[in-house]
DNA sequence: TATGAATGAGAATTCATTCAT
DNA sequence: TATGAATGAATTCTCATTCAT
């Protein structure tokens, strides 16, 4: 059950290997996220992603290791967009709001299923609830670092890097709750950057007088 | 699996009958919370309640309000604890640290049970997810007023309260995370109200020099 | 999941129990035993048991385990009658007839049901796999020791009495054998008994002229 | 694991089919032995023969169909066995340890095979449980056969052979089971020639004195 | 001819809910 | 009022069979 991940090959039969692999996939999305991991039926996903039935356990041997899988699939892509998005830039400043930005971005097209994951309630049995922890963890570690080398710069004032870091993800995620919840009614939708830039004047200057 | 040794209270009638609900939300609360919703048999509620399965019926006509009784329940007397706590100190910095200090303990004793509210998913269709959202309505303009005392009292600058409310709720929900979910593993339980405190340094003066 | 043996009360309580579970193991013996343990499906047995599909999982934890409990349930009556009918006679002669007879008696009541025991091949794992062989262990041992004692009475000449009771049961069976088989064509239905007293006759002074 | 020696035919397609079809019966021999009908898959048959899944059913219309002409091949090679070896000899006394030799040999060699063929339970529906027996009556009458010339040569005294050949028969098939099933059990895997010959002259001589 | 990816009919099992006692 | 035995709707997963390549 290897899945070849180079993709370099156009090749008519991997080309539609990956392509059902991945139209599962995104039905499993698009179900999950909008009736929650119980309530989706496989027979839903399948019909979603236009196969049959009994080929989505041709590429996944359960309900639970598809949303697993899907679930994986996820959170790399949020990473990716992290990652990719921080490094095109250089302040401490940019950064943070590349960071919001991203996030945002993120929910927005992800909304539902984002609030799966939140959930961390699925069975997504022990091992996928530790990738979530590490990768949390390693989240906290990458802005703990960010704020390190600010700090080095002297662009921010020295402060315990790591609480500094879970303020920011606290606010990254309610900031993001807000897009999930209050998203489901769409009434005000008002504009998240906006907000968030509010948000980052306040985390940059504190609520005290200076 | 031995039941209800506790049957000492003596108003029979009334008593009993309050006594059996309150004996069946707090089953839920057990059982809810280390299952799931949809994992949790009624049948363990029950027993767990030391009632019959029959009566948790009596009760609560389905599963389904059973399980938004009983969150409900819960939200209250986190609601009760807030308000409670936070009335007897007058200092933004003392309100400040009291709104951790509440939300800590009350994670740490409903630990399991805040990580379904937080999903957020069980079927709490619409009409929870309603009132979940009102209440974190409620609880930011709280926090907002809160956060126009202080500025009013010049206790600090003036910000944008709701952003602000968002970042302090933010906070608050980021150190609960780390207890709900890092708690599980407890390798390091470190202390929380010490990270708090640093949390709250934080927030008060920001990242920048002043 | 421990079902009283002691059924000699019969207060409406554990009569109605006893009535279900029996009425389900027989719907079991019928069902089993005309479809096999794979066709066999568990409604049909629940309709004719007069029963709902649930309550057979309220009784037997599974398929599997309904039929292992059947199975035991017939060898037991085979057992018994077994036993019994031979304890009422004395001669080796009368009780070599009387396997015969207890023996075809069973087997065209419980024909269909004997085939599948005969069979081994259901999914009765292993432990009801070896309960099949410590019976007919048993069985053998049994034969044994009434010809040891008809050798001790002089009734019989002295014989490896191993080897006998396998040729006796190997008759029985096979007699057995021609009910059960030659049974689903019921065109020349002959005599069974007159069979027998034959097969016995040949037992008794074997092919060569003395 | 070796099959089909006799390779004489030498056109290429011929051969290439033949050859296709006995593996894939060789491999249904393997499978179904070890699996039992219902547990065997046609893939793992496929795999075992070292073909394509679909390529079963080029040669076998389903999976019931393989399993019966697998039955009848294991039968024609019993037959021939027995009809070869007991040309071979000319008294009762040899034919009667051939009988016995023959299907020890036999069943050792195809024990799990046979199990299959005992049970008589697959859905060897209708068809093939009628070719069963009428290999049975056949064995049966062969048996007699010999008794009959074997009486007629006055070797043995006159008796009703066809309760004669029954006797044999059964001790044949009882003797076959004890390898059978106690050989499932590798325990005292005991001389079963040995134990052959005290059966033999049981049935010659009987359980009376002379 | 050979293949194996795709399929969907079919069955065991679970469990919220009912209701007779 | 309290109970728990009875129920059947609902869902996952299996695997024989098909058919495009």
């Amino acid at each position: 059950m290897n899945y070849n991940s180079d993709k370099g090959k156009n090749d008519d039969h991997d080309m539609h290997l990956a392509d059902k692999r991945q139209r599962i996939i995104n039905g499993a999305i698009t179900v999950f996220a909008c009736k929650g991991f119980y309530k989706a039926k496989i027979e839903e996903i399948a019909a979603q992603a236009g196969v049959g039935k009994g080929t989505v356990y041709e590429y996944f041997s359960s309900k639970k290791e598809l949303f697993q899988e899907m679930f994986l699939y996820i959170e790399e892509k949020y990473e990716e967009m992290f990652q990719q998005e921080l490094s095109l830039v250089d302040t401490f400043y940019a950064k943070l709001q590349k960071m919001f930005e991203v996030t945002i971005r993120f929910l927005e097209r992800h909304k539902e299923m984002a609030r799966i994951l939140l959930a961390g309630y699925p069975p997504v049995s022990e091992d996928i609830q530790r990738v979530l922890l590490e990768k949390n963890q390693l989240k906290l570690e990458e802005i703990s670092k960010i704020l390190e080398e600010a700090i080095g710069r002297q662009e921010i004032r020295p402060v315990d890097t790591f609480a500094a870091a879970q303020v920011i993800l606290g606010a990254l995620f309610f900031v993001g709750g807000q897009i999930l919840f209050a998203g489901t009614e769409n009434k005000k939708k008002f504009d998240y950057d906006e907000q968030a830039q509010e948000v980052i004047d306040i985390l940059l200057k504190g609520f005290l007088y200076p």
